[in-house]
DNA sequence: TTGTAAGCGTTATCAA
DNA sequence: TTGATAACGCTTACAA
């Protein structure tokens, strides 16, 4: 490996110079400069980042935990960040969590080793206080975190009103929820926007809302339960695509006519819900906006050095997409 | 920060005796074990990596090069690998290269400075020569980069040969290919063995083999224009999943029944083959377990410390997965 | 404008 | 069994 030392040597100046130059921080001559920079060329001699972080403190690294990088939401998170990230000369670091709080500890502590610069997080599980100790900054994505840990998300009570609204435009009269977990900040949201629109119905049953985890597994399961404890249900409101895929899956099971006899949405808008049969009505989340203002959120608060600062919350619009899983019934009695 | 020089402070010893506690290299006695291990606790003590990166010139990271995460083939490799290094201690960076060859020079030289042990690359842009230079432990995943860098791969021919067959023994009399990307290993491999099996048949036409860069709206459009100039085909072999998933939708569009007028086989296995209508037959990699092979190598590579050693390639089976696309007809005239 | 030298937090060599 | 101390490659006071 070739260092500063061996530039320096060739150029025939000191290491010193060499930085100046490197960093184009304090002033060289012309002259200087010019023999600096053909040694460097000459030798193709790159700076060694480690010995810069060591120095420094700061490594020019991110991260970004999420629960799971196969659920489809979260490439497209991860992607966002990553160009950004990129963008700015920062390296990114992927973390799967599985919404396991030992886990995230774990990495939490190894980034910090690592002198990581910033985390990007997306977690339920998280508690402020671990990372209260941890002086690093750190931007919430998708859930919220606390109150003080500056969040980027979407609106998700409006929207999930919105989406229960459509089905209710649609024709349905009894409509069920298949919530996101226990804790999750946009779980409780949706949930909080789906009760704010049918809680008040002489219909409504809290049995209409089921426990899901955001998987379409669980969610198939539980739509199974639901729909056969409950037959009268005509419109279901899933707390993500994922879920509300399952769904769909568990009414061609069932022998129920999607949206005939049942209508379904789900929400993020992943690519996913284009695909099936029928196509999922979706409120779609602008997925890759999202992520990139969260690294670029990120970055900034690291570049201005401002740990203490209170970050506003952002909160991005979602958008209805109709598809076929709640196109009107027009043989509705409606 | 507290550092290792507190410890011995508190623990009244030298650097030395702490470096020998937490590295169990050479003998300590008992009593300063104690002692040491005491205020390192105390202080709730964690040694700085980026010093320790430094000194050993290792940095206890490794990389994975994509073209994209977003592509729903990736993530799960990502996922295993991922899995693979943080089992091992070792911190997982994220690079979507975008087929691009500059993008992927760029990577290389910043992860190189900042002493990532290795790289794990699905690329086929990258030039071997390009990463002679480098002098870095590398894994050629899903395609294979010249012929002396270890490669992780499937047994692309042969698989293609079964998935062709397949469509054949379904009843298909002209069998079109949708192939990846001009230049990729497994591309190339996949349209040799569709080869093998059509390619001295009376009918074949080499206009029945079409580009496509493993896109789903690239494949899309280039089996509507496949199908207009070729209605006689009944049969599509695409080279992933994806676009699989497109040739679906140009049949649909075109009105063409699958599998009824047209059969249809994808190839990777994604969890989105089996909630499109209908649903899509393939060739299905044991994808986790590539990309928890490839890490598992890199790893071994890094720790074994040998360089040039020749890394045998590692080839895997691929399992043919039967579904609606591809069922047969009965109303046939086979 | 340039150079010297003291760190950054480790590890490992060599003495004691 | 322990302790000084010289690296690792860089940046930045401080001097010249």
């Amino acid at each position: 490996m070739t260092t500063i030392r061996d530039v320096a040597k060739l150029a025939d100046v000191s290491v010193a110079t060499v930085s100046r130059v490197l960093n184009q921080t304090g002033n060289v001559s012309p002259k200087t400069l010019q023999r600096v920079e053909a040694a460097i060329s000459q030798l193709n001699y790159q700076p060694n980042d480690v010995a810069r972080s060591l120095f420094k403190g700061r490594s020019k690294m991110i991260a970004l935990f999420v629960p799971d990088i196969m659920n489809p939401f979260f490439p497209e998170l991860a992607r966002a960040a990553e160009d950004v990230a990129s963008k700015h000369g920062y390296t990114f670091v992927l973390c799967n969590t599985d919404g396991d709080g030992e886990k995230e500890l774990t990495y939490l502590k190894a980034l910090k080793q690592k002198s990581v610069d910033g985390i990007i997080i997306v977690s339920s599980t998280l508690s402020k206080d671990a990372m209260a100790h941890l002086d690093l900054p750190i931007i919430a994505l998708d859930r919220k975190i606390g109150t003080n840990i500056a969040a980027v998300t979407v609106n998700n009570r409006k929207a999930a009103q919105q989406a229960v609204t459509h089905l209710q435009e649609v024709g349905c009269k009894r409509i069920a929820h298949i919530r996101g977990p226990q804790g999750a900040s946009n779980a409780e949201d949706r949930m909080a926007g789906y009760i704010d629109i049918v809680g008040q119905t002489d219909w409504f049953n809290p049995s209409f809302i089921c426990e899901g985890d955001y998987t379409a597994d669980h969610a198939y399961k539980a739509a199974l339960d639901l729909l056969q404890q409950h037959p009268e249900i005509d419109g279901i409101f899933a707390a993500n695509d994922l879920m509300g895929v399952g769904v769909l899956k568990a009414a061609a099971a069932l022998g129920k006519k999607v949206p005939d006899e049942l209508a379904v949405i789900g929400f993020d808008g992943i690519a996913l819900g284009e695909v099936t049969i029928p196509t999922l009505s979706t409120m779609a989340q602008p997925t890759y906006d999202i992520g990139a203002r969260a690294a670029e959120m990120l970055i900034e608060h690291i570049d201005t050095y401002d740990l203490n600062r209170f970050v506003e919350p952002v909160e991005y619009e979602v958008k209805l997409i109709k598809r076929q899983s709640t196109e009107r019934r027009t043989n509705d009695d409606k």
